[in-house]
DNA sequence: TCCCTGACCCCCA
DNA sequence: CTGGGGGCCAGGG
């Protein structure tokens, strides 16, 4: 019930009392993600201090706010799309896919999200 | 506490 | 391209 808000200029709030720490930390990172770019699993990891991109998978994939909150925008590090609500089927990376698309960003022939799109 | 499961990543054959 | 092995760490049983 308590609203979470994220950090800086709160376009989005989320329930916290259902997260722990660490998964507040991913989703606040989700949060800094401009629509049109995207990040990568071990890059969010490193940007809040975890050694372990597996870890950030396992708090994405119970993100309950999608796509609110935009786990959509976290792609593997070979550019192939992850996961998405839970799974990583093609049904579910379709929707994955169209969102960000939908927000600009562009796919290669083999499924890959073209370099450009990259956060910095 | 140990044990296991992952939307991961990297290296090598 | 595909498959195997090691390492990573949070969460749940």
């Amino acid at each position: 019930m308590s609203a979470g808000r994220l950090s800086g200029k709160g376009a989005v709030c989320y329930d916290v009392s259902c997260v722990t720490p660490f998964q507040r930390a991913v989703y606040d990172a989700l949060l800094r993600i401009p629509v049109g770019k995207v990040t990568t699993y071990k890059r969010l990891a490193e940007s809040i201090g975890c050694h372990s991109a597996r870890a950030v998978g396992q708090a994405l994939r119970r993100n309950p706010f999608a796509p609110q909150v935009p786990c959509h925008r976290v792609v593997a590090s070979d550019a192939t799309l992850g996961g998405f609500e839970g799974h990583r089927l093609g049904a579910f990376l379709k929707k994955k896919r169209g969102l960000l698309e939908s927000e600009g960003v562009v796919f290669d022939q083999s499924g890959r999200v073209l370099p450009e799109y990259f956060l910095v």
